[in-house]
DNA sequence: TCTGGGGTCCTAGGACCC
DNA sequence: TCTGGGGTCCTAGGACCC
């Protein structure tokens, strides 16, 4: 039996598979930003498209089947995706309109039920157990939806059907694209154990080669591995998490209410620098941007890190622990230039900075109340006028997310 | 080849407390 | 004199995911 999907027919799974034990199903949106990209641009179809940062140092965000045939990839340098497929067509992000696209299918998979987990922007978690009744067996459930979001948004997804979370994501990752696969439970281990290791989701690089190390390369080797030796290889969380997993088991039980635990926001230069009054300027508007969404999700932050990544690539974080949490881009911003004074830079050059909001609580009983909209335009401006000084007027880009004049509405 | 930006989770050492 | 044991918090780094 093939599956009715968006641009074809696709046979995954066996037709008269029984999928009512399969009660967790994982969705994930096909090539997300380059299907939405088409959408607007169809004579692009068919043809290799890469969406990817622009400017030198961008990275591929999300390429098309065409593309990938080339050996084009995701998180791979676009300058690298250009000499691999120099004939494709290469688009810039445009991160609104994946958001927009990405809410209206959430909201679609809500009409089913209300247990819907987004894992990121295109891919989500449903338990249909309880809606087995009103709609049917879950792969019934799995059809509707996958017509829905091709009649509804012009995109495609595919669905993997399982018992528990990790083999219904590992069976929607085998059935791209636009495809659907359903593990019965009764087939968990048959489906599981023939895959390598590096199916398994929290298995990358670094974990593959040490695992290959000791020998092991399938799911089926790490079941038969005793756990604590595992644990001993790979760490006590992760082997023992692998050794679960090897065998099906899943605990995790799907969660529509998980909250953020930090947010942040971090720019990479087009050239290194090492000019501080920049990176201040910088920090500033990160911190800004940070205040914003804290605020705007009624959250504090205890911990406020500073993230820096120097021209060799090398990495650091620092953070600190506020005496009591803030929502404020002012405490944000001094805690960060702060931590960014304190590192000798020794003529360092950076191609990264980056701000975090860490250790995020509700926000009621912060100190907003004690801060003005004001106070952070006056030390906005005494950064910006120490930047226009330096660099010249024209080379300052305002930031683009500082406060406005106007008073917070009190809440 | 030359490496984005958004995150989550784990480990490990040291401080500190009982 | 030679030194427990557990729990929690803080910090830094790294693997991993999309």
């Amino acid at each position: 039996m093939s599956v009715k999907g968006g641009q074809g027919e696709r046979q995954v799974s066996d037709g008269d598979v029984d999928s009512s034990t399969a009660t967790i199903l994982h969705i994930d949106m096909d090539a997300f930003f380059a299907s939405v990209e088409l959408l607007d641009r169809p004579e692009l179809r068919g043809k290799p498209v890469v969406v990817g940062g622009a400017g030198g140092r961008g990275v591929v965000t999300s390429a098309t089947y065409e593309a990938r045939a080339f050996g084009v990839r995701s998180a791979m340098p676009v300058s690298q995706a250009r000499r691999l497929c120099p004939q494709a067509i290469f688009l810039p992000s445009h991160g609104a309109k994946y958001s927009a696209y990405s809410r209206q299918v959430m909201n679609l998979f809500r009409d089913v039920t209300p247990l819907v987990e987004p894992l990121s922007i295109d891919e989500a978690f449903l338990d249909v157990a309880g809606a087995r009744r009103l709609l049917g067996p879950p792969g019934t459930i799995a059809r509707g939806i996958r017509e829905r979001v091709y009649s509804e948004t012009g995109l495609t997804c595919s669905i993997g059907a399982a018992a528990t979370k990790f083999v219904a994501k590992v069976a929607s990752t085998r059935s791209k694209p636009d495809g659907l696969l359903i593990v019965p439970a009764e087939r968990t281990l048959a489906f599981l154990h023939p895959l390598p290791v590096t199916a398994l989701w929290g298995v990358g690089k670094a974990t593959a080669e040490s695992l290959a190390r000791h020998g092991l390369r399938t799911v089926g080797d790490l079941a038969q591995t005793p756990r604590d030796v595992l644990q001993k290889w790979v760490g006590q969380a992760a082997g023992g998490g692998l050794h679960d997993l090897a065998w099906g088991r899943d605990p995790r039980r799907v969660n529509p209410e998980r909250s953020e635990k930090s947010v942040g926001h971090e720019n990479t230069f087009s050239i290194d620098t090492g000019d501080l009054v920049f990176l201040r300027r910088e920090l500033l508007d990160q911190s800004e941007r940070v205040a914003v969404r804290l605020r705007a999700g009624g959250y504090s932050a205890r911990t406020i890190a500073l993230k820096l990544r120097f021209a060799d690539f090398t990495t650091i974080s620092r953070s600190r622990t506020l005496p009591e949490p803030t929502s404020t881009a002012k405490r944000i911003y001094e805690q960060a230039v702060e931590l960014l004074e304190e590192q000798d830079l020794a003529g360092r050059k950076i191609r990264l900075i980056g701000v975090r909001a860490e250790q995020l609580s509700d926000a009621s009983g912060d100190t907003l109340s004690l801060w003005s909209e004001d106070d952070a335009w006056r030390d906005a401006e005494q950064v910006m006028d120490a930047a226009t000084q330096r660099f010249g007027r024209g080379t300052i880009r305002p930031a683009t997310l500082l406060p406005k004049k106007a008073p917070p509405a009190a809440p």
